[in-house]
This record gives structure tokens, sequence and C-alpha cells, in this order.
DNA sequence: TTAATTTTGAAACGTTCATTTCAAATAGAT
DNA sequence: ATCTATTTGAAATGAACGTTTCAAAATTAA
């Protein structure tokens, strides 16, 4: 990592990093953490072992690096359908619908990599505890601001506070993930959906 | 197993079955079914590798036994909780209070067993996916008669189906134990709960 | 071309994994 | 006491694990 204060620059990275790190959240996401082995990570990335070790540092580095990687995909499609959307309840829906779309394109979901982690490792691994809190987090935070502007245009009810309906959707966002991965019945996860934002109105 | 069919009965198991998949269940919920190592089920259980292999076949058919004792666990305490309630929406909520109970006992709650096993193994082993089909299967038909029952009784409105809140609470409660897993503060998964029965009012 | 630095490949590291083996100890039924 | 089937303990199995090592190949600035 002294690249930058070397005068010469011999050889350099000659690999996508991008797409090492999306061939990698790959194996992760399909294997969960634990029963991803190095073997795996090598097969899909093509890269040689002691590349992997050279460029990542540890499998648990690397995982976290595709956590991020994740975390920031969703950043990027979620503002694109922030975007698209007219007020915050359409934008909640559409959010839903985003997310029922990826569980619906691959024939056997595998869920949500961020949600699945919270799982398996949640309070084991403190990097790890600490990415999934500060995730939490900004979840949060994304949804109150959402809820707090639907209910100042009045597209979404004051029954709760901002806060507390942030919390909700949050549980209910993980609950539709989950739910997801053995309901593969697009009727029952739009009727998820529709009931869960029925609330808001 | 053919003991049932024997003349002579000599030496017979000494152990208490039910406490020693108690114990790896213990394991099990803690660390996850992968990062669970047989060493670990032999600490805990204090029985010997050969003595659980030969009691219980493999990893894998011991932790199905725990994911049957872990659901026939819910199972009592449910029914127990459901003579409590004395209409169908307050059984709702205590049943949501029943596992925050649990959540908060634990420091470090570890969520579901099942639904961490959704999230790790679903898809990928068959015998597992099946149990967990099986299991999402009755847990609805349990809610949906709940629910229809407080429909009758004018205790649930009916602006849904009896199937469609069934699918809502289920998928709810998978995001509720997801969630307490990080979010271990008592007001907050009050609140979470209540949002969840508001739009059943 | 030379010097500098990284990637690469292949092998090996020591550990841990789930599982098997088997003789010895054990205990119920006769 | 004897027979019979099982549990038990300890060791061993081979495979897979994450990680390290290091010489050779590769690449680029000078």
């Amino acid at each position: 990592m002294k690249r930058s204060f070397q005068i010469d620059m011999p050889k350099v990275e000659t690999f996508n990093r991008e797409l090492v790190i999306k061939h990698a959240t790959g194996v992760f996401h399909d294997k969960g953490y634990n029963a991803a082995s190095m073997q795996d990570l090598v097969d899909a990335t093509g890269l040689n072992r002691s590349s992997i070790y050279n460029s990542f540092g540890s499998k648990l580095d690397l995982f976290l690096l595709c956590l991020k990687s994740y975390q920031y995909g969703f950043h990027k499609k979620t503002t694109a359908v922030l975007l698209d959307a007219d007020n915050a309840i359409n934008a909640i829906e559409s959010l839903f619908y985003m997310y029922m779309d990826i569980m619906l394109k691959d024939n056997n979901d595998r869920g949500c990599l961020i949600t699945n982690c919270v799982s398996e490792m949640a309070n084991h691994d403190e990097k790890i505890t600490s990415f999934l809190k500060q995730n939490q987090s900004s979840m949060l935070d994304f949804m109150e601001a959402l809820v707090k502007k639907g209910q100042l245009n009045n597209n979404i009810n004051t029954n709760k506070t901002a806060n507390e309906y942030a919390l909700y959707l949050f549980s209910s966002l993980q609950g539709f993930r989950m739910t997801g991965i053995l309901v593969q019945n697009k009727k029952h996860l739009t009727s998820i959906i529709k009931t869960i934002l029925q609330t808001l109105n």
C-alpha cells in the first residue's frame, strides 16, 4: 500500500477489483460466511490464493469489503427508486417492490447478505458487529427521514412518530427478506407488502 | 435400532436424551450450524464423540433433532400463552411479548434458531429445507386460525383476509426476531410490536 | 536493458473438521 | 454367572480448512 509514495510504479494490479468483489460477494451470498471456503473464492474470482491474501488481507477482510460493496449497491438502487417516486409512501412501496423483484429473480433467493450476516455472525466478531450496527443505524435514519417527509405531506399518518414507523419498517423489511427465501410467490409477497404499508395510510 | 425386536435388552442408554438435545441446541443456537464443531457438541453434552454418532447419527441429524425440539418448545410455550389470552388480538400480542422476553433475557440474543437456519441453510440441504417449509406451513396455519377467530369476534378487522394477515404476521415475527438481535432495547421492541398490531385493529 | 515491485503458481503449513474404528468397560436379561 | 448388545474412551482417519511461503514470471518506470 506504499504505492503512492513510490517513485517507480512497476507491475500493478491487473484484475478488476470491483469485479473480484462482486464474484466474492456472490459466493458469500450463496453459501454464507462460514460455509464459503477459500477455494470457492479462488474458483469464483479466478484469482490465485496468494493474490487474494496479498490484495484483500484475510477471508474476513474480504467479506467485510463485500458487505460494504453490497451496502453501497443498495444505496445506489435506493436513491434511484427515491428519485422516481412522487411521494414518501410510494417511495417506500417501490423500495419493497424493488426487493421483491430481486427476490423473485433468482429461483432460490438467498435473502439479504447483511441480514444473513446478522443471523450468522452478530455479536461474535467485533468488526462485523460494528459494521452491522452502523448499517442498522443508517437504515433507521434513512427510513425516519422518509417517513417524516411523508407525514409532513400528509401521505403518512401521525398515529406513530417517524422514529417509531422507521423501526417498524426496518423490522418489516428484514422479515420480508427472510420470508422471501422460502415464499417464492409473487401474490403472497405482494400481499405482505400491502399489509405492511396499510398501517401508514 | 432393532432394540424393540430383541428378546434381550442389555445395556441401555444412560444419558438423558432430552438434556443432551437441549445442550446441543444451545451450541447450534449460539454458533449456527456451520460454526458449531463436533468438539463443541462433545464439550456441551458431556457425551463421547462416538456416543453422539451412535445415538444421533451425524451432526446434521442431531441438528434436525434440535430444530424439532426447538419447534416443539415453541409449540408448548405458545399454547400456554394462548390459553391465558381472552381474545385473538391479545393472544397475538402476548406471543410477541413472549418472544421479546426471550430476546431480552440473554444480553446477546442470537435470534430464532429456525429463522437463523432459514438464513444459513435454506435451499441447500433437502432435509433441512423440507423441515423449514413444513415449519412455515404450520406457522401460517396457526396464525390464520388465530386471525380467523379474531375476525369472527370482531377483535381483528376484515380489511385483509385471515390468510393475508397470517402471512403478514409470519413475516413480521421473523423481522422482529431478527431486529432483536441488534436492538436490545425494550422500548424500541415494544414500539415495534404495537405498530405491527396497529393494522389489525 | 535494467532495476524495482507485484502478481502468480504451486506447494506446504499446522489446525481443525466430521467421522470411523475397535477393544474395553458396562449393564440388563437369563 | 453368563450371555448379549451398547456405551465408552481414545486414537486414528483422510479431507478440508485458512493462511504462509517463496522462487519465478510479469510489468513498468527509468
